[in-house]
DNA sequence: GCGACAACGATAATGATTGTCAAAAACGCA
DNA sequence: TGCGTTTTTGACAATCATTATCGTTGTCGC
């Protein structure tokens, strides 16, 4: 008898990414956060944060960003459907949530007949501090 | 004397590029549309497609979306800001505007102090020919 | 037609992400 | 604590869209 169990195992290298995460504020891609690691003697391989960043993304854990030009940004968030406010010089991110785009886009597409409705919204600008 | 003149020159290739955008309805790939373009006979060079691509996205003339893990695609649209809502079968893409987003996402940006404020939004569902 | 220079395109390079697979690590259980 | 099963790891190769090169070709104002 086999038993699938899916069991998800805890393992160090998952605790190390899943930790720096919990440290950092803004997004940072699958390099960064591997030569973070690397930088404090954590030893865990490319392949296995780009594997932990995606499984934990799969879960709704952290969010990812898909800037234009650019690679994969990830970062923890709190819980709940939300958008981001993103610093184009420094990264200082925002997390927005509103009624208003969600209601607007679910009627938009049930206008036109579409369902099984989702989406993607990201607004940009300059901070605060580098507007100074 | 060296003349300056930025001038955009009028070529069989750029022609042909923009000539099959006006005929496609949703989005295509570039490689999609190189594809076409010598599957009708053009000889056109791959990388003169994106560069033709990018230049005319870079006018306006054209959109360009970024779906989540996949190419870029791009299609002829109408004037002025608008975004997408795209079906995930079948590519079928409305164009849809309204302010309300556009007043939401200044207002929130405003709020926090961001400025030079832009912003990116696609809706994604099932269209009603996918549907049934 | 001339000439300056933009555009082309075959090809190589880039670079982020994913696939591979043998070795290492977790963990339920004895 | 030792074992066997299953997951996870990670060095490395592969993928693949996009970009950079750079010598050749085509445009277009004159
Ligand atoms: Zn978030
Ligand atoms: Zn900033
Ligand atoms: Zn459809
Ligand atoms: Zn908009």
């Amino acid at each position: 008898m086999i038993m699938t169990g899916a069991t998800v195992r805890n393992t160090r290298q998952r605790s190390a990414v899943s930790a720096l995460l919990g440290e950092l504020e803004g997004f940072h891609s699958a390099q960064d956060l591997h030569a973070m690691l690397r930088e404090r003697g954590e030893r865990v391989g490319l392949t296995t944060v780009y594997r932990t960043l995606q499984g934990l993304a799969d879960t709704g854990e952290i969010d990812v960003m898909r800037p234009p030009g650019g690679e994969h940004l990830y970062r923890r968030c709190s819980e709940g459907h939300h958008h981001h406010l993103v610093c184009r010089s420094c990264g200082r991110t925002v997390e927005v949530a509103g009624p208003t785009v969600e209601n607007w886009a679910e009627r938009v597409a049930a206008k036109h007949g579409y369902a099984d409705v989702s989406h993607t919204l990201e607004i940009f600008g300059t901070c605060p501090a580098c507007t100074g």
